[in-house]
DNA sequence: TTCATTTTGAAAACCCTTTTCAGCATAGAA
DNA sequence: TTCTATGCTGAAAAGGGTTTTCAAAATGAA
């Protein structure tokens, strides 16, 4: 599990536990929670603390080397690397599965506001309903 | 603050606390915690207890007469009236004020998935940036 | 008014996340 | 290599919003 990392970020002491945490969120396919990753390292027969993790990934994110999804009526943040793309999510209303959009509605479009002006910084957007294996 | 309820829902025991509930949300001029909701109740002079507003928030939600808005990165929960319109909020990053939005890019957008088919249901979107009085 | 049923008060539990602090590991200096 | 300052983790507890519990109180139908 740590035989990916071809140079360890400057400025990072490189423990045993942010290997992993870093391992774990290289080989996902999907946004991870902190708890996930937390058992995956487990399961490795690493000895982590959750609260590592937490901490963990805080300081990835904060270094934008991960990026932080929050799902919306989901109370459980996800984590995935930050691959630097621009992406948004839909997820199924029934066994929440996340899947990747592939195109984004705000590339061409105005915002108008009901208060006077408002400086557009970023945006987030998620689509619900269901996916093709709960769609009945 | 009980003057406005034309008639009562069908079903719902009428009680001071739910009286009260939907009284501040349609005085509300922005969506509310359940915690505003709660304070203004008490600031009235009457007594109520925070897990009570929660309970009534769920019920409202259920039967369909409130919304639920989880503003993204922020832990507590908004509430507002359902008054049936399709809408969304820009945030402000500094003062957190949430201003509405007059449009919404979903309307002439069909989304691309990763996956195969995905049948959409509704949506999402939140924008972010800063607010007129705390652009710089 | 009486009674069955809901709803609330009051407190505690929950769940995810953050904080605390002492002990330990790491990287850089000697 | 060994030493040392600094940063990181373990372990536990606290935090903050929200939900649950159960007995007591309030509601509305008869």
């Amino acid at each position: 599990m740590k035989d990916i990392q071809p140079d360890w970020p400057a400025g990072l002491k490189k423990t045993k536990q942010r290997e992993c945490v870093l391992a774990v969120l290289e080989h996902a396919r999907k946004p991870l929670s902190a708890m996930e990753i937390y058992s995956e390292i487990k399961r490795d027969g690493t000895s982590v603390w959750l609260s590592t993790v937490y901490r963990i990934l805080e300081l990835l994110v904060k270094r934008g080397m991960a990026v932080k999804i929050a799902v919306m009526n989901s109370e459980t943040a996800l984590y995935e690397l930050n691959r630097f793309q621009h992406k948004h999510y839909a997820v199924c209303m029934n066994c929440h599965k996340i899947i990747q959009m592939d195109n984004c509605p705000m590339e061409k479009f105005l915002p108008k506001f009901q208060d006077d002006d408002f400086q557009v910084i970023g945006h987030n957007l998620e689509i619900y309903g269901f996916c093709k294996d709960c769609a009945h």
